[in-house]
DNA sequence: GATAACACTTGATGTAAATCAATTGCTATT
DNA sequence: AATAGCAATTGATTTACATCAAGTGTTATC
């Protein structure tokens, strides 16, 4: 499946033939299969993971043991908590999968490399930067601004193919509201 | 108050006397007297800004005329609609100060030209994006999982230098919750 | 120094969403 | 085919927070 990954970066960068080799050839294919994790709490992450198949969700689980999802990442998005990783500081999320998948992982002394040594692989990093942190500030303007029913009907404008895919429990946690409450709001959408 | 500027870039990256004189002189000193806008919604953002002084928010205005706000910039910070300077749309934000203030502007085209041209400032442009990312990615955090109580502590923590300057409304705004549930809380707090 | 203009507090009431609990479907496994 | 194990729905109840409405205190403004 590293072919996924290839395609991907010629689609998102202007590599040379040899720096694609580069990319890729550092890139170390691993199955996850569902329910398995990547990276638990506690753990210090040491990967950057690109995922080629499947999805996975990055969350936490607070003292009363309710799951709060943080992202989903499927085929062709990048997952792992970047602040573990760059820290070395031990990760307060867990990262596992929830349906068979399979990501490229790149440590982080690679990844680095790559980012001195390949322009156009630095130059995409940012890029991806740059739109998760937009992605961010949209989806904190959502919490601070929109009800439920608005806060999944935003979702569903941004992300419908998830919504196809991911448990609405897991939904609704990614949106910071009850299970109960998106199978309500979702009940009153179809009303109308 | 330019100085203030090259102070900050000194810090934050390996600029030779003569790549920092290059950086500076891009920058345009703009004073903001409070509640001044520096940008409409509506408006397509060319400037990219950086306080010398003062404080600024970024929000939006709802249909029922409730202010959301998004972020606080002080001294030291970045602000500015990355989203709307980059494609050219207009800015769904309205910046504006709230005490008298005063920005470096720089232009989208100068600053692009000094990403190509000044490795030292593109690098620290991505240090800064990776930053903003991640408080981001943690502010998200707090609004899936924690109490209208805990995201104020939370804010606290991380902000107290915010507390003290910006009127409490506007952190309650912040933080999505209104002024009158921050004043009940903080007087939860103080009373153990 | 009176008056306005905010910023914050406090109380009464309303409501969206959470919680608790039971039921109905699925699909997965034996 | 029976059983277990989730995922989603539905109802009853509770609660955290919002809303509405007066108040108080503090700082500007004429």
């Amino acid at each position: 499946m590293i072919e996924v990954f290839k395609t991907y970066l010629k689609g998102k960068g202007n590599y040379t033939e040899e720096e694609l080799e580069k990319v890729a050839s550092v890139a170390v294919i691993k199955k996850v299969r569902k329910r398995q994790y990547l990276t638990q709490e506690g753990d210090v992450a040491k990967n950057h993971a690109f995922v080629t198949k499947g999805c996975l969700r990055t969350y936490t689980v607070d003292e009363k043991g309710i799951e709060h999802i943080l992202n989903f990442a499927i085929e062709n998005w990048w997952i792992g908590d970047r602040e573990s990783i760059q820290t070395g500081h031990p990760s307060i999320y867990n990262i596992d999968a929830i349906e068979d998948s399979e990501v490229a992982l790149i440590s982080k002394e690679k990844f680095d490399r790559l980012c001195i040594e390949v322009p156009a692989f630095n130059d995409m990093i940012n890029n991806i930067l740059q739109k998760s942190f937009l992605v961010a500030q949209n989806r904190i303007h959502t919490f601070i601004s929109l009800t439920a029913e608005e806060k999944y009907l935003s979702f569903l404008e941004k992300f419908s193919h998830l919504n196809m895919r991911v448990p609405q429990s897991m939904i609704a946690s990614y949106l910071g509201i009850t299970a109960e409450t998106l199978s309500r709001v979702r009940k009153q959408i179809v009303k109308r």
